[in-house]
DNA sequence: GAATTGGTTTGATCCACATCAACATTTTCA
DNA sequence: TGAAAATGTTGATGTGGATCAAACCAATTC
């Protein structure tokens, strides 16, 4: 693993009226809010980074001071233990926010990773504080978002205590198709962006599990594979593997 | 599993200044507030709930108004699957928050079940919404509170996904004696609130494996355990099962 | 276009934990 | 108080996924 590299700095100031014209607009933070509330938002959130592939935007023990609106690209983010060990705790698409881990202690508690070029933008925490203390509906999209953060990981939990192996790639699956689809990506087709490895470390297998029942998968019908590629032909199917006796 | 009952619900303005005078004050939402702004909070928080072991104080699917200081007892929460496999997200004592699950899609995604008889402040959720943007130091808190939870959250995953049996389970125990610890409890000997299937629950393993390897922490002289209570008689040998090698 | 590198697939074997089973102990409540 | 129900312990056995090992494939790099 190498070591954190820094990312590239872009005042968007000059990309006048960065959230006003963002097309995630209706995802992410200005979900809501009216035109001139979007106009104040804009001055709050004046740079953006560019993260190349492998780099991160923060690393675990860092001081906190943003959260990261992420804008283009995909993410991993991971904790790792003292002897190594190493999980990934979540993967973010476009207008997912990162960052959130740090509120609590002032320091980031996870690594977050690129795992292709991305950009995000930069939003001060202080000033988003700020600013949702004016901006009623600001705080309240803001307070949803950390709640599905916390309903989000209560999903993973049951997978991770209480489903087969065959199961949670299942809803692996399922659940990033969902949000391809979400934003306006085809759900039956999309590249992995993920290693088998990260895969496995998301879903407590390792990776010859997980390459082994994306080929059983394959053999069953429910979806073709090719390398990173995945299309899903049936998925019924796959939903129909949720909860299905073992065998 | 029996239908949810209706908890009984106190006027607390008979016990005038409620927050006020509450010993949790330092550990939940009162923290870091003036004498003056936590008697705005009394004016928030006007009920408690007894809540009888075995109820809940909300469930899956309920919509969500209230959030819910526990003030007295211990909890579990719960995710149940449509093939009724259930799975225990967390357990939850004096000062701890519930509810903020509901935040996000305004219906709660959990139950939230006593394991003892309890009672719980409600905290209308409108109302704190309102309060926190007026008083700095409770939006704060409150944010520092949701993302502890995900922060907590992230560390279930890394447990569920990365560690052996006998590593949850010192993980578990550990967890729970610094708990107990930051509430003025003793940190050596306690009783454990929830039996040894929803330890196994949350903890991805099955009641006999958790049996099992109580029984073998105290061959190893690492715990003394007579059914619910326990002693913890060797914290650094508990604290070496995590991240040591199999066997 | 050969060689290297990082990732993936597949087979053979192993083991940690699940499952099944029997019994012991504690709690509940008639 | 005593019978039934719930919970906990322990042993014997089974199995899903881990581990070990060997190719294979695709993308870089020289």
């Amino acid at each position: 693993m190498s070591a954190p590299k820094l990312a590239k700095v872009i005042d968007i100031h000059a990309l006048k009226n960065a959230c006003s014209n963002c097309s995630l607009r209706e995802m992410c933070l200005p979900t809501g809010l009216s035109h001139d509330e979007i106009e104040k938002l804009d001055q709050m959130v004046y740079t953006r980074k560019r993260v190349k592939r492998g780099d991160s935007v923060y690393r675990s023990e860092e001081k906190f001071g943003s959260l990261y609106a992420l804008r283009s690209g995909f993410f991993k983010t991971t904790l790792v233990m003292e002897d190594g060990r190493d999980q990934v705790t979540g993967f973010h698409m476009a207008g997912d926010m990162l960052g959130m881990d740090g509120i609590g202690s002032d320091q980031h508690s996870c690594n977050a990773v690129a795992l292709e070029d991305s950009e995000v933008c930069v939003i001060p925490y202080a000033r988003l504080e700020e600013l949702s203390r004016e901006l009623y509906v600001l705080q309240q999209h803001f307070h949803k978002v950390m709640s599905r953060e916390i309903v989000r990981e209560h999903g993973v939990m049951l997978l991770l205590g209480s489903m087969r192996a065959e199961e949670r790639l299942a809803a692996f699956l399922l659940n990033l198709s969902q949000r391809f689809a979400s934003r306006g990506y085809s759900p039956s087709e999309f590249n992995l962006r993920m290693t088998r490895e990260e895969i496995g470390s998301y879903l407590g297998l390792k990776l010859e599990t997980v390459s082994r029942t994306f080929s059983k998968f394959q053999e069953d019908g429910l979806i073709g594979v090719q390398q990173k590629n995945i299309r899903i032909l049936d998925s019924n199917g796959l939903k129909s593997v949720l909860g299905r006796d073992p065998g």
